[in-house]
DNA sequence: ATGAAAGCGCTAACAC
DNA sequence: GTGTTAGCGCTTTCAT
């Protein structure tokens, strides 16, 4: 690799020049710039990223932390990260912290160590007091983690009356709910949507909230235990997609059909939902989009470190599909 | 951040010395080395990754090639990729290609600026020529690209083969084969297997062969056409599970009961294949080792860079589930 | 066993 | 306009 010395050489000018052109940086003569670029040409030169880094303590780099890149929801996140970070030069580093504040606390070192510019998070379990430790940027994505943190989220526990709401519409008169971890502060905000559309009527019962823990098998047996106990059932607000299909599952293995006997409605709005049969509605979250922002957000505030964004929050919207359905 | 001088002047010795005892090297009394640790310590010195690299050459990164992540066959390879060149202390570089040689060479220059140490790469595009001009470890993943570079494969041939002789054995009399776009080797190979087993049959047409782009809407408009076209058809080898789903869900939009009437065997074995109802019998890649042997002879090359990995080609499994079955 | 110093490749004062 | 040089933080000869 042609360092910026021989291309200097080649152009029998000063390294400083070199690096004026590059950078177009101060004055420079038109008739040497002309010559350094022909050199720059010549020897195929790329400069050194690792030894800007050094001298610049940044390294245009940005990395993403998520649970699990095999959950779903996370690759068209992580894509929209990507695609926006790269479109502004950025390397894109991605994490799977399995939820782990070990791992969380593992990456970022490493990533310190190499200068990272900034982060994404996705994450539950990041403590306040660590993150006043850190003066790199970070920006909280699909969870709220402190209010000194600057987040894109969307309106769950709107989305989710929504959500509830359209049951209703369709003429569900016993309505369950399938919530995710209690660690996650989603899980709290999609529940208490929930609550407010059913708790004060007169059918609600406590049991018929369950645990999925968003997770396509642990739903699917908390779905069988849900309906079994409570035949009656004849709609279920689930709060994420990987756990509505897999309640579509077990319904269907229990010989319930969706949606005649039982309507299903998700949280999300991944492509898996579309790939049932019958298809999933769900209440969308525009993903890409929330990936965007984020990194849009992180780099304004890598830029202007003084700019401190503001918490953004996103709609979601309904996707009727054919898990739902209005009857008599 | 503390820096290597910071710990010297606390420690009273030279930066020499720390960074002896920092890297367990050469000799360094054992009480001067009490002293260093105490002073690392003290004041939480992390030795700046970018320094080293500029020095060395080298960046601990690896970067992995996809074609784009949202494609649920890549995450678990990301995954593996991920948690095996972590456990070496490597930080990982996620690249979306979108199979376009563009980005692939935009990406290649921007991680050689940066030092990164090796690259793996599911590639269609990336001319043998280009190859030559770079000295950063390759290897190829789940598509061959040149006979050059190693690799790590299924044997696709004899897995398609194993696919459809389990059609015959469930009693199909007319199978028909979905298959991939025509740029990536993997799908000739498939489709070869396919033939190897119904060429020399009484009732092979070509026109049983359909591609499906290994698209899921693609998969179910090539589906709906073969099946209005051929309603004879008892069974199709479909080269991936994505596009297996969507011909699952095209037959269930026809009336065509799986697998009554149809049986239908995907390849790859990813999770999806498990969410519908139907479960979609599939072909299992070993994706996850597929992964983790990639990145274990990438980083074996990286040590040593005579090492020539060889091509490893791992096997396919049947994993038999709701979308065939015996019939009589 | 330890220190002094050169140098990895680049940028930004500071001279001229 | 252009060159000289110090320095980003680290590692590694080469002395001692």
């Amino acid at each position: 690799m042609a360092t910026i010395k021989d291309v200097a050489k080649l152009a029998n000018v000063s390294t400083a020049t070199v690096s004026r052109v590059l950078n177009s940086n101060g004055y420079v003569n038109h008739s040497t710039k002309v010559r350094v670029n022909e050199s720059i040409e010549k020897l195929n030169y790329r400069p050194n990223d690792v030894a800007r880094s050094l001298f610049k303590g940044r390294s245009k780099m940005i990395a993403l932390f998520v649970p699990d890149i095999m959950n779903p929801f996370f690759p068209e996140l992580a894509r929209a990260v990507e695609d926006m970070t790269n479109r502004h030069g950025y390397t894109f580093v991605l994490c799977n912290t399995d939820d782990s504040i070990e791992k969380e606390l593992t990456y970022f070192n490493a990533l310190q160590q190499k200068s990272v510019d900034g982060i994404i998070v996705v994450s539950s379990s990041i403590t306040n007091n660590y993150l006043d430790t850190i003066d790199t940027p970070i920006i909280a994505l699909d969870r709220k983690l402190s209010s000194s943190l600057p987040s894109v989220t969307v309106n769950n526990r709107v989305g989710a009356r929504e959500a509830v709401r359209h049951l209703k519409a369709t003429g569900c008169k016993r309505i369950a709910h399938l919530c995710g971890p209690d660690s996650v502060s989603n899980t709290t905000q999609r529940m208490r949507g929930y609550l407010d559309e059913v708790k004060d009527t007169e059918w609600f019962l406590s049991s018929y909230i369950a645990s999925g823990e968003y997770n396509f098998e642990k739903a699917m047996e908390a779905t069988t235990a849900l309906l079994t106990a409570h035949p009656e059932i004849d709609g279920i607000f689930v709060a994420n997609d990987v756990m509505g299909v897999g309640a579509l599952k077990a319904a269907e293995a229990l010989g319930i059909h969706v949606p005649n006997e039982l309507s299903i409605i998700g949280y999300d709005g991944i492509a898996l939902g579309n790939t049932t049969t019958p298809s999933l509605t769900t209440m969308a979250q525009p993903i890409y989009e929330i990936g965007t922002r984020a990194a849009e957000m992180l780099i304004k505030q890598i830029n202007d470190p003084s700019h401190r964004p503001k918490n953004e929050e996103l709609s979601v919207r309904l996707i009727e599909r054919q898990s739902t359905k209005a009857r008599r």
